[in-house]
DNA sequence: TGTATTTCCGAATATTCTCCATTGTTGTAC
DNA sequence: GTACAACAATGGAGAATATTCGGAAATACA
């Protein structure tokens, strides 16, 4: 004879949870005292809530984005990339030597035309020349097709479809 | 005659900088303290030399990586958009209205086999198909390409090519 | 060398965060 | 309806953190 209460175990994310996470995706360097004040809510509340958000495993991590250009980071590329074996194991194996690469700032793994995208930032067209003969190519890439990047921008909205009513 | 100091006017970035960036780009939710003890310098010089960083507009902002399947978004797609006309006019027009849709995460402007890409997250199928057919198809749109993203990846590396010594 | 400029540090001050007891709210049982 | 259990929110005190500032150390330049 099983008694179980179900109360607000309620691991759902409410209008709150909604507010503090956009307002952490337009700037992830807001103080708890900022976010506190612009959702209305008491500090120690808010806090409490980052911390149940960093527990429910919401956010994949906080990142500065860097103006490259001032870095000595001259050329920004898009490469496009098809395998000849798409097995787990090679796609796998694939993404985290890219992830090993400095000039690689994020992966795509796509169902699609291509397999894979890469996002790059290098010095200059030798550099990216380097990379992609020397570290980019293995026995089981197919073909690569780069694309040169003039601009790259961050949407500050966030696209949240929670069910609250 | 004039005689101008240089001095120095140093707005070049150093080791200690790069650091700093580099931690941030890894985690942009660090504290002042928490970069100091790990760069090594005294809690003071760090917010100065943060301050001079964002002065030198360095960042171009701090975001929030969500976990989007747990907000409701089921449906990562990369669209790869060709333009009729790649005027500077239509292409700054494309790209803005792009950045008012809610599910456009990213863009990227390139010079190669297509124009544009949109990193788009979406609730389900329907949606992606009402979100291209009624707002990223234009007049000047020629063709879209939609690849499903099985995985994004941000790189904690960061590529950082200075000239220090 | 001496002087001007900048960077760095540490201590004092100001601000923010965290903990916790209390209060308020909601769901369930009677 | 009342009573109770589970949880969420609050404000305040103490702890932790950030910022400011005077002066020391380092660097640039003549």
């Amino acid at each position: 004879m099983e008694n179980i209460r179900k109360y607000n175990q309620n691991n759902e994310l409410d209008k709150t949870d909604e507010q503090i996470i956009r307002l952490l995706q337009k700037n992830a360097r807001l103080s708890n005292k900022q976010i506190a004040a612009a959702v209305g809510i008491a500090e120690s509340t808010c806090s409490e809530r980052m911390r149940k958000l960093n527990k429910k495993k919401i956010f994949f991590g906080f990142h500065a984005f860097v103006d490259s250009s001032k870095l000595g980071t001259n050329i920004e590329a898009m490469v496009s990339i098809k395998l000849t074996k798409n097995t787990k194991e090679k796609v796998e194996d694939f993404k985290n030597s890219m992830l090993l690469l400095p000039e690689v700032i994020n992966t795509y793994h796509l169902a699609g035309h291509s397999d894979f995208l890469l996002y790059v930032a290098v010095r200059d067209k030798n550099h990216l020349r380097d990379l992609l003969m020397d570290h980019v190519t293995k026995d089981y890439v197919k073909s690569l097709e780069t694309s040169l990047i003039y601009d790259f921008t961050q949407n500050p909205l966030f696209p949240i479809y929670l069910n609250h009513e």
